[in-house]
DNA sequence: TTTTAATTTCAGAAAATATTGAAACTACAG
DNA sequence: CTGTAGTTTCAATATTTTCTGAAATTAAAA
């Protein structure tokens, strides 16, 4: 009875704090400029021992079948969530990838692809559009465009590199490098 | 005659190509989680010659006065911009960092300030809560968290050498690393 | 088939964020 | 001091983003 008691209020305290890095990881999202809802569901399903259904997920977070069907496929997309089926259910479960060098794997690929090669267009066409051309700012302005552009294409390679890396093997690069 | 004409049209066409590479800074900006207009007096700046007035900022990218302000000394508290004082002049001019990796170093150090150390408190919170907790659940929630904290410490140590390094140095590692 | 379960879409509502513009404040010049 | 140029703040407004809920669609079961 005692030891009854002891169980549940360790699940309820469980419950309290990990509803807590739930919602805090939906706060540090939108910093990140990931909607709230996102970071939410992934906190969710990243601390879940199984997987949970579209229903679950409304429940637990007090959302709409809409809100959570869109968030839950920008995950896919984002390869940081996988669709699960059982057998005998109709519906769809969803699973987190939970190995924390996945994830950021998963995360740079798509950031780069988001947000460094869009950028990279745009500073290369403004330096093509400017070469050659007379004058002092006109010439300042494309040796900027240049130096940018060397410098995002450079990230954006690294990027992919380590994002390519096995967990390993990025560890020893990284212990060799800074002890 | 023919030059002078030559060289409008050229200081129209570098016009033309600097205003489409604000604008679409500012949209970048956005999917950065920056704010527009913040990303645009960025590009303005760190595209101009010369430093400029909070009012020359106001008329070319026609903003009012709080919000050049504003965006402005984010800017300046980000070390992005500075503020210069031209003598017989009472008001303040800005200028941006022109250096691509000067700018990425101090980019590195706000976003770990605000981004990856919330982030870690948060986790290493989570953690120690659930230290010691019995049952299947607690245990593994408290694993999870484990994991993110030494990642994101990580990571967080990461940013701060890199950061901290001199252009050249930075350059010398990384084609020792990737050719 | 038809019925039922589940997913997807999307117009309108709500919430969050950014922007304006004017008033309050500061500090230098006369 | 007093006037003036410039900076800062902030309540009101506009814009953008997110979210809801219900209807449309899809697909499996009966």
């Amino acid at each position: 009875m005692s030891e009854e008691i002891n169980h549940e209020n360790s699940l309820d305290a469980l419950k309290e704090i990990r509803d807590e890095f739930v919602a805090q990881w939906g706060v540090m999202g939108t910093q990140w400029g990931i909607n709230r809802t996102m970071a939410q569901i992934h906190a969710l399903l990243m601390t879940s021992s199984r997987s949970l259904s579209t229903d679950e997920v409304m429940e637990e977070l007090q959302i709409s079948r809409g809100n959570a069907h869109t968030n839950l496929k920008e995950l896919v997309s984002w390869g940081l969530i996988r669709i699960m089926t059982k057998k005998g259910e109709r519906k769809e479960f969803f699973e987190a990838e939970k190995d924390v060098w996945e994830m950021f794997r998963r995360i740079c690929h798509e950031r780069k692809r988001r947000e460094l090669d869009p950028a990279l267009e745009v500073v290369t066409r403004c330096k093509e559009e400017t070469a050659g051309m007379d004058g002092e700012e006109a010439e300042a302005f494309h040796k900027q465009m240049a130096d940018l552009e060397e410098f995002v294409s450079f990230g954006s390679r690294m990027t992919e590199r380590v994002a390519s890396m096995q967990h390993g093997k990025a560890m020893q690069l990284a212990i060799k490098l800074f002890g």
